[in-house]
DNA sequence: GAGTGGTCTAGACCACATG
DNA sequence: ATGTGGTCTAGACCACTCA
């Protein structure tokens, strides 16, 4: 053990493994048993690792038969898991450009500092940004974190524009979970302008409440999409 | 045992108890020891259907303090639980009617003949409704499913008007997992007479394709929410 | 019948938060 | 120091699929 869980390792071992390609789309995995022998932990370490899998839609299990890769796994990413933008449009051959448009202190409207659970008069660090995917600007982000946790963040250059590693890096916090909220919603005159899209186009708008580790509200971000930009959501049973 | 697992049955009883308030939000939950001896099962046995309870974010574990009910699991559904709408909006205290549009064997499009994985030739059933939530119309659905695997479901009468419940009930068909993706369309003007909205009103898309116990496909679907619908995921690490 | 995943046990030790 | 959840073991038996 090396801080990280065996089961954890296992997952990054056999997602890279299907990245890469090494496992091939509706290829068979190794038995469970086979794989807590190689890997030199128990099977229900292995099924820890392989459920976590399953709940990515990056395999499938079948009882009786075998667990698969996905058909479809080839260049997606794991679906229901709280990645940044920047490791979700990572794998694709597409070069990802961020544009600031804005990091400032504010106070926060009543909307966010209640998301964010802040106390009255606490201020917020906004940043503001264009997310541009093989030069098409496809996703406006408007992210509040509270200033009191993160001081410094609005003089800070983010890590190749990628706010989630730079909380992750910088302040050695950890993400746990997101809660988001989804409709479609009309494009502003600015918005369309920003996306290069006529206006009253419609748009794809996420409201994401970010917690960490520590069950604490880190960011409020509100985001708009292209209409051509799709999200993928897994559901089980 | 009687058929269902002990886990399962944890599982119904603690999402039951938080949804009829008994386990009001923010309360802890039993500590997993306790929860085991209640129950008669291991630790593991507990943790199982707690992982899933984290899963559905209807709570929220804190390592070294305790389990608690989330703050918002009030009148919410699990997320990314593969649930019909009927489901969806039960516990809620609206009425919801279903209004049947269209009950008809047709050849599919190719695009959901490749979506069913269907033999060239291969006949569905397609099925389209119009969801209302207290006599407003918010959900248009738009299913087809393998005339070959529910020969009669051009005939009968959907128990309810649930597609999924007359699935289980009548063709002992068990629900999987779907993979649904969401993008935001402007309304056609048929769409916007249906959804009492007006012309081009951004509207929330979802297709999905909805799997079985054996891991066929039992339904492709597309469905078309009035912008004020929301739809909300839980994200994880 | 052989092999697969699904469920379950009765422990153990660790990491973490709190009093 | 205590109690919590997090990880892990080394088994066991069951349910299912397929040859």
């Amino acid at each position: 053990m090396v801080g990280t869980p065996a089961y954890r390792r296992i997952y990054e071992d056999l997602s890279a493994r299907i990245h890469a390609g090494e496992l091939a789309p509706n290829a068979q995995l190794p038995g469970e048993a086979l794989l807590a022998e190689q890997f030199g932990v128990a099977r229900m370490t292995v099924r820890q690792a392989i459920g976590q899998l399953a709940d990515d839609a990056l395999v499938v299990r079948r009882q009786g038969v075998g667990t698969f890769v996905a058909g479809d796994a080839a260049g997606r990413r794991s679906l229901n898991r709280l990645t940044s933008f920047t490791e979700d449009m990572s794998g694709a051959a597409r070069k990802v450009e961020t544009e600031l448009l804005l990091r400032a202190i504010c106070d926060p409207k009543p909307d966010v500092a209640a998301a964010l659970g802040l106390t009255a008069g606490a201020r917020v660090v906004r940043i503001r940004r264009l997310r541009r995917v093989a030069g098409v600007p496809v996703l406006l982000n408007d992210s509040h974190l509270p200033y009191g946790l993160f001081p410094s963040l609005d003089r800070e250059d983010l890590i190749e524009g990628s706010l989630y590693r730079t909380l992750e890096t910088r302040y050695d916090t950890r993400l746990r979970r997101a809660d988001q909220r989804i409709r479609a919603v009309a494009a502003s005159r600015e918005l369309a302008r920003l996306l290069d899209i006529a206006p009253r186009s419609p748009l794809l708008r996420s409201e994401r409440i970010t917690l960490s580790d520590r069950n604490t509200a880190i960011e409020f971000a509100r985001s708009w999409a292209r209409p051509d930009f799709e999200l993928s959501v897994h559901l089980q049973r």
